[in-house]
DNA sequence: CGAATTTGACCCGCGC
DNA sequence: GCGCGGGTCAAATTCG
């Protein structure tokens, strides 16, 4: 498990470390915005389709909603096979076009973790009310990225 | 009263 | 062709 969170967490500096010659190179400055504030995730879905994100929540906490900047419709929820926690489906509802999917389902051998998978990448900004509100949070959630 | 969530139904791809 | 597993739809319902 440390493995897998090493492996992963060298893997996520590598992407960053790309994203950020690039950007540099590119001089955006709303890469900037994001490296100041910490929010290091979101480029990531610019550069890959899907990603799963691990995120560490509280199994008494049942609500399986989980607050990243953007703004999540609800639209589906199902029991795998494989995992006997139900899946919630989400649509990313800040603008109506865009076509970001997120799935959200609890990790089995772990109860306190929350499997996240990202699919597609977003053609609007984040939200930067709920971003400040995110980073202003003491303990930071996202444990790693894993992408397949 | 409008919008978001819930939840069973529907759909589609895949393996037998 | 059929059943199963997973993904999406949409009507009803709840919530602000």
């Amino acid at each position: 498990m440390f493995r897998l969170l090493l492996e992963a967490m060298s893997e996520k500096y590598n992407i960053l470390h790309r994203i950020y010659l690039q950007q540099s190179n590119l001089k955006s400055d709303s890469y900037d915005e994001y490296s100041n504030k910490g929010l290091n995730w979101p480029p990531i879905s610019t550069v890959k389709k899907t990603s799963h994100i691990f995120v560490k929540t509280d199994p008494k906490d049942n609500s399986l909603i989980v607050e990243d900047g953007y703004q999540w419709r609800k639209y589906g929820q199902k029991v795998t096979k494989n995992n006997p926690s139900p899946r919630a489906y989400f649509k990313c509802s800040v603008t109506p076009a865009c076509p970001v999917k997120r799935k959200v389902q609890r990790c089995v051998e772990d109860k306190s973790f929350l499997m996240v998978t990202y699919e597609g990448q977003h053609n609007h900004d984040v939200n930067p009310t709920v971003g400040h509100s995110l980073t202003s949070s003491t303990t930071f959630p996202i444990l790693f990225v894993n992408h397949h």
